[in-house]
DNA sequence: AACAATATCTTTTTT
DNA sequence: AGATATTGTT
């Protein structure tokens, strides 16, 4: 097939407005595409359309919001191209700036294998300062003031910057932490000496360092990139749209940047993205073109104007209209549940049911919710019916202890300066380096302007532990030898022994402990599949060693992660929903004070952001779209009984199945409360069995001994497996044979018990 | 310094 | 409920 005939093909494939979006290549571009209008679409056949016309691939800058967005961009546009498309530039914003400042290091004054720190880092680094400058730390929260930090930079306002902002300074007065410049300077401070950057450093120090221009090292990405895509615009932050704006103008330029977003689909901006940019990016554009997408290929027409009906109870918007020509389909299904296990419990059995009536496999449902917290109860249940399901976001792998203690040491390994990798590793293993002698060094190098790895180094202030810190750096001296000649693997797995980490976690044979260490094998594995990806980072020398392993894991989504076994139901928060689409979807806890979140309701413009999280929400459903919530559900730790969600009613009655709503007693309606509208097909375990009460005859609750054959009036038959405590506090372990999940644990002081077999 | 017991906080969403 | 921080005990 000739070029000729493959671009002929695929601008077939378009629509009127979105095959203008894809061939109007030059001047300021934007395109406003709804949800499912084939945005994605558009994007990978502009590019492809570019290289085609002649422009280089690694003269295109596409900006994504997640490395899994940029590598999908990427492979169908090879689909169009070929492997030209390897060299597009396609990224997050993170990536990609963290990729350039670590090529213009030396540039700025830091070490072209500077560390990154996550929130953690970050918020563990506030505290620590916090309580050098011995505040309250009860008042000075360190999760707040990191949100602080993090808003400052974003706005790009320094720490001297910030003193000489009266009203900011005044606010801190006000809120009672007047010393929040101090921290926030000092804070600054102390990750420069680390070598470290925070994730709004990658945003801030590029910003700084075009600004600032040093070997005119501007107009060097200026002439390189002269296409720019930005994907998801409507989530960017002034800072991410300032740096675009360097990069785009200059004497002469041609402004080629299309951005592509939907107000109605902003999300973020609780973490500082505003929709103003776009407007901002009209007026400073005017010369732009704007093209609109409002035709969804997605979703059945009860589904598109479901979402409509939500959105226009929003104020701030810009007009359109969703459509669809796929008429009629399912309609949405709202299921009330007394409880959060009997939500979980309905989710579970519509599925069970969908599996074997519609024939739809486990990767056409989706389970949304807007906490990650609310997973668990969900999960309970999809296992108990032996669903199997994958549970996206929360705490992701690379949260957990055992791999960031692991993560720490081979970051120290490239990076010794990295005092929050120091601070976490010193002792663990345990070599009895305790609080005191950190302490000790941690305010020797505040003196001495020096950093921590090297006040650990003066042996006169370390007293009795020194000889055990000697040994802990000698380590670490060995490991940064290994980090700098071998392969990113072999360098892992000897810092893994040589600290004594791996035998460790070798000695706890806890059902915890093997699955730590089953952890940090698997890390150890990825580390190997890395060496073996041909498309993986490499360090400025073109090798794959520790460091340019570290780079590609510091910035790794969730979403990000690769996919193999597909047929699972897929459990995720809204935000993280967002792109994707289902046959049928879930949406569970539709109760006021949890979607809209109680964080939200006192203010209008957040109240409208959760109704734009609904309404992404609701766009990701193809087919079917069921609204759950519940009456009570436990929140901390204690029952909680919450309306039913006020977004509810903003769905017209004619788009909501009413029979199943009533027989369901209704959101609204109150009536006899039917348990299940969705019948139980084939013979399913109950947990409860038919027990006659009048054979039944209750034995004293101290004759029960471990090993009996017991009846129980509501569970039937079962064997004793084990009791713990004594007396009138003795609970019995007992596995019963005809219930679903059958350990139970039973208090015999209380319970009724019959006594089969001794 | 190490470990166990107790108190406190968290949950909005994430690069 | 569950994780984390703090305090108390050996």
């Amino acid at each position: 097939m000739s070029e000729l005939t493959a671009k002929v093909d695929y601008l077939a494939d378009l629509n009127q407005a979105q095959r203008d979006a894809v061939t109007c290549t030059d001047g300021p571009i934007m395109v406003i595409a709804g949800p499912g209008s084939g945005k994605t679409r558009v994007l990978t056949y502009r590019i492809s359309y570019l290289i085609e016309q002649g422009v280089p691939p690694w003269q295109i800058l596409a900006l994504t919001f997640t490395n899994k967005a940029a590598k999908e961009m990427r492979e169908r546009i090879e689909k169009v191209v070929g492997s030209r498309a390897k060299y597009i530039w396609a990224g997050t914003y993170h990536s990609i700036f963290a990729k350039i400042l670590r090529i213009e290091a030396a540039k700025i004054g830091y070490p072209p294998n500077f560390t990154i720190y996550d929130t953690d880092d970050t918020k563990s680094l506030i505290g620590d300062i916090i309580s050098e400058l011995s505040l309250d730390k009860q008042v000075y929260n360190a999760g707040q003031i990191r949100a602080r930090i993090s808003s400052a930079k974003s706005n790009l306002i320094s720490p001297k910057a910030y003193l000489q902002q009266e009203e900011l300074m005044n606010q801190d007065k006000l809120n009672r932490i007047p010393y929040f410049q101090t921290i926030y300077e000092r804070y600054v401070n102390r990750c420069q000496k680390a070598g470290a950057m925070d994730f709004d450093d990658l945003l801030y120090q590029m910003y700084i360092m075009l600004y600032r221009n040093p070997e005119n090292v501007k107009e060097k990405y200026q002439s390189q990139f002269r296409y720019i895509l930005v994907d998801e615009f409507q989530d960017t932050n002034y800072l991410q749209y300032a740096i675009v704006k360097q990069l785009i103008e200059y004497p002469g330029s041609n402004k080629n940047i299309c951005i592509v977003g939907d107000d109605a689909q902003s999300i973020y901006a609780f973490r500082g993205a505003t929709i103003r940019n776009i407007f901002d990016f009209e007026s400073d554009y005017p010369q732009h073109r704007k093209f609109k997408l409002e035709q969804n290929y997605r979703s059945t027409e009860h589904i598109v104007s479901a979402a409509n009906q939500v959105i226009q109870n929003n104020r701030n918007q810009i007009e359109k209209t969703l459509w669809t020509d796929e008429s009629g389909g399912n309609k949405i299904r709202i299921i009330k549940a007394v409880s959060d296990q009997e939500e979980g419990k309905r989710v579970a059995d519509s599925i069970v049911e969908w599996k074997n009536r519609a024939g739809l496999a486990n990767h056409q449902f989706a389970i949304l919710y807007r906490t990650n917290a609310q997973s668990r109860i969900v999960e309970e249940q999809l296992r108990r019916n032996n669903i199997p399901y994958k549970v996206f976001g929360g705490l992701s792998f690379y949260q957990r202890k055992e791999i960031k203690d692991f993560i720490a040491y081979l970051r120290l390994a490239t990076n010794p300066r990295d005092e929050e990798a120091l601070k976490r590793v010193i002792n663990y293993p345990r070599r009895g380096i305790g609080e005191s002698t950190i302490q000790k060094a941690l305010e020797y190098a505040n003196e001495h302007q020096i950093t921590l790895w090297e006040a650990l180094h003066h042996p006169e202030l370390l007293g009795r532990s020194a000889s055990a810190v000697k040994h802990f750096l000698a380590v670490i001296q060995s490991c940064m030898e290994q980090a700098s000649t071998q392969n990113a693997y072999a360098a892992a797995l000897y810092i893994g022994k040589a600290s004594g980490l791996l035998d460790a976690l070798k000695a706890d044979r806890t059902q915890d402990g093997i699955s730590r260490l089953d952890n940090v094998n698997a890390l150890l594995d990825g580390i190997q599949e890395y060496l073996e990806n041909d498309e993986a980072v490499e360090n400025e020398t073109g090798e794959r060693d520790l460091s340019a392993y570290l780079q590609t894991i510091s910035l790794l989504t969730d979403q990000d992660e690769e996919i193999k076994n597909h047929d699972f139901v897929t459990l995720m928060s809204v935000h993280a929903a967002k792109g994707l689409e289902f046959h049928t979807v879930f949406i569970v806890g539709m109760e006021e004070n949890l979607f809209p979140s109680y964080m939200s309701m006192a203010d209008p413009d957040q109240l409208e952001e959760e109704r734009r999280l609904f309404y992404v929400a609701i766009t990701r459903a193809k087919r079917q779209l069921i609204l759950t919530y519940a009456t009570m559900r436990y929140q901390y730790g204690k029952p909680r009984f919450n309306d039913p969600s006020r977004f509810l009613e903003e769905i017209d009655q004619r788009h909501i199945d009413t029979a199943v709503t009533l027989r369901n007693a209704g959101p609204f309606a109150d009536g006899p409360r039917i348990l299940s509208t969705i019948p139980k097909l084939g013979a399913k375990k109950e947990n409860k069995v038919e027990v006659d009460p009048a054979q039944f005859k209750v034995s004293p609750s101290e004759e029960i001994e471990v090993g009996m054959e017991v009846l129980h009036i509501k569970f039937g038959p079962g064997k004793v497996l084990h009791i713990d405590g004594a007396r009138d506090n003795r609970v019995a372990t007992i596995e019963f044979h005809n219930i679903d999940d059958p350990q139970r644990r039973i208090m015999l002081k209380f319970s009724k018990l019959q006594i089969i077999k001794r």
